[in-house]
DNA sequence: GCCGTTTTCGGCCCGACTGTTTTCAGTCG
């Protein structure tokens, strides 16, 4: 069967080759938008060319639809298998280096025979790019800087990591004298799950003035770059950081070009210019050189005749089409979460006992909270024997006795066997207040056992809610092969309810599924899957991603009451 | 390579910073 996936990376793969040779940027991305087409297609490859649907959509042309055809038809593309052969694979690697881009790339390759990362880090430790023409002294250094970056943490950060780092940075910024006002932008502020860097935008009457302050910063390690109106550093920890500053006047729409997406951006910057009017990061100009005023965010948008489009949904998904048409979603927030269903306790693998979690939940204000621990085959988490699930409960049902206007309810993470049998009879599962189903074994099966595992699973009326459905850790591990819409198809039919689970280490489900999970008409849960007291507070990040995928309080499960939020979990059981 | 109620050709978002240059190409976002 044709795999969109692929096909996307072919696209997207084209889209990089074409770069690497020097083609032309607008036909480059084409090939960029294609790849976007066909990841977030919805239904078949083949059903989309057949049913004409591929001929109607925008950005799919003649040569594109073409491709499609042909990959469609033969499960391949001689177009990108002839690309791929004209450019040395090593340039793939190359261009991930930050500060070298495919005309470097391909002059070190040509010049210097540099077929690896590791043979340009010994050139540059030789000495032997600052002879090349364009190239110096610093040219090497900064490579050399790059390559060590890659090196360690692979260029990519989590946003747990950076998004707390970001505010506290941009709060000591923000109090420095002459600073007006400092901002978090760029991916962290549109709660990408992992980011590259950190971007704040300051407002000062001298923006020039700001980088001074930046250098100062606690933890700045050393300074990239340095003009009037941008400071690029590294921090302590490996990261870098851009801090623009611009007049208090120009502020808003700083902000708003920093955050980007760059996607986001080709697609408001075309509807400006029909429009007559140029976007840049200063603010809004007419023809004629006026400048708009831009007083905030909401301001920006509506100067372009758009609703304010929150920044999360800033990925040109259809979010400016939607705010052309008054259609964008009121997105829920963590404020809305009213408990939690899926966290662990000194039963299995958790550091705290029930009660201590419930006195965290109830710091928090929520009003009830599901104790989750693992299942007895979960042996390496101290997964419950049968004995401890009634020992458990008497615990649990003791505390709410003690404590009323507080709900524990008593559940179970209960793992997915291989073959997608539950881990203790339905006798067993009937007894908890609600289960959540998870696979935490065998994840090498193919997509298809793991999809009808999964599936299979989630047909126990006793499953109320799939646990991190794809079993990702990011920047470490991918998630297990599976059918993702297959499984939406599946929990949409069964009424089982599908988890986003909120540590920052998985944020899974990903949003970019989310919005297609509830268009199949499934309801979500964002549960922080917490070991400890404060990694309550996940739930942020899970608001993160439900908000990224365009979701609504009335969509997630646990905005709430106890009882309402409890009876969705049960529903199969009637 | 895509697109069109100004266009089937000529557009396609826009600017900052660096380094190696004597006026600009490359990279980045």
């Amino acid at each position: 069967m044709a795999d969109k996936q692929e096909l996307a990376r072919i696209f997207a793969d084209i889209a990089m080759l074409l770069t690497l040779k020097g083609d032309n940027p607008f036909k480059i991305r084409a090939y960029e938008t294609a790849a976007r087409i066909v990841e977030e297609l919805d239904g078949d490859l083949a059903d989309f060319v057949a049913s004409g649907r591929m001929d109607a959509t925008k950005g799919v042309g003649q040569a594109i639809g073409q491709k499609i055809r042909e990959y469609v038809d033969t499960g391949r593309l001689a177009y990108y298998d002839e690309l791929k052969a004209s450019v040395p694979a090593v340039l793939f690697e190359l261009v991930k280096i930050p500060g070298l881009g495919p005309k470097k790339a391909l002059q070190l390759h040509e010049q210097l025979d540099i077929n690896s990362v590791g043979e340009l880090e010994y050139a540059c430790r030789e000495n032997r790019l600052a002879t090349l023409p364009g190239f110096g002294a610093k040219t090497q250094e900064r490579i050399l800087a790059g390559i060590e970056y890659v090196k360690r943490f692979q260029g990519q950060f989590l946003l747990a990591d950076a998004w707390p780092l970001a505010e506290k940075i941009a709060a000591l910024l923000g109090a420095q004298p002459g600073v007006a006002a400092a901002a978090v932008a760029g991916s962290i502020r549109r709660r990408k799950e992992t980011v590259k860097d950190i971007d704040i935008v300051t407002a000062a009457a001298e923006p020039a003035s700001v980088a001074a302050h930046v250098v100062t910063l606690p933890g700045v390690e050393k300074v990239i770059g340095q003009g009037p109106t941008k400071t690029s550093v590294q921090l302590a920890n490996g990261m870098n950081m851009d801090v623009r500053a611009v007049r208090p006047e120009e502020f808003a729409a700083a902000l708003h070009h920093f955050t980007g997406s760059k996607e986001h951006h080709v697609r408001l910057r075309g509807l400006a210019k029909d429009k007559g009017l140029k976007i840049n990061e200063y603010g809004i100009e007419t023809t004629a050189g006026e400048r708009l005023p831009v007083a905030d965010e909401a301001a920006f948008y509506c100067a372009l005749g758009l609703a304010y489009i929150e920044p999360e949904l800033r990925e040109d998904t259809g979010e400016v089409e939607a705010a052309a048409a008054g259609t964008l979603p009121a997105l829920v927030t963590a404020g809305d979460i009213r408990g939690v269903f899926h966290l662990h306790t000194t039963f299995s693998d958790g550091s705290a006992t029930p009660a201590e979690m419930a006195a965290a939940a109830r710091e928090r204000g929520w009003g009830y909270l599901g104790v989750t621990d693992h299942s007895r085959t979960a042996v390496y988490a101290r997964g419950l024997r049968l004995e401890t699930v009634a020992e458990q409960r008497r615990e649990i049902e003791r505390l709410n006795a003690a404590a009323p206007g507080f709900t524990i309810f008593a559940g179970i993470e209960c793992d997915i066997l291989a073959d997608g049998s539950l881990d203790y009879p339905d006798e067993v599962l009937a007894g908890f207040d609600f289960v959540i189903a998870s696979v935490h074994s065998a994840f090498r099966q193919s997509e298809a056992d793991m999809t009808r595992r999964i599936i299979r699973a989630m047909e126990n009326r006793y499953v109320g809610a799939i646990g991190h459905p794809t079993g990702r850790i990011l920047l470490a591990r991918d998630g297990y092969a599976v059918d993702l819409a297959a499984v939406i198809a599946a929990a949409a039919a069964t009424g089982t309810v599908v988890e986003i689970n909120a540590s920052p280490y998985r944020l899974d489900l990903d949003w970019r599924w989310c919005r297609k999970a509830k268009e199949a008409g499934v309801m979500l849960t964002i549960n922080p899957d917490a070991h400890a007291p404060e990694e309550l507070d996940y739930v942020q990040y899970g608001a993160a991603v439900a908000r990224k995928g365009w979701l609504t309080a009335a969509d997630i499960v646990n905005t709430r009451p106890a009882a309402a939020a409890l009876a969705l979990l049960r529903r199969k059981r009637n």
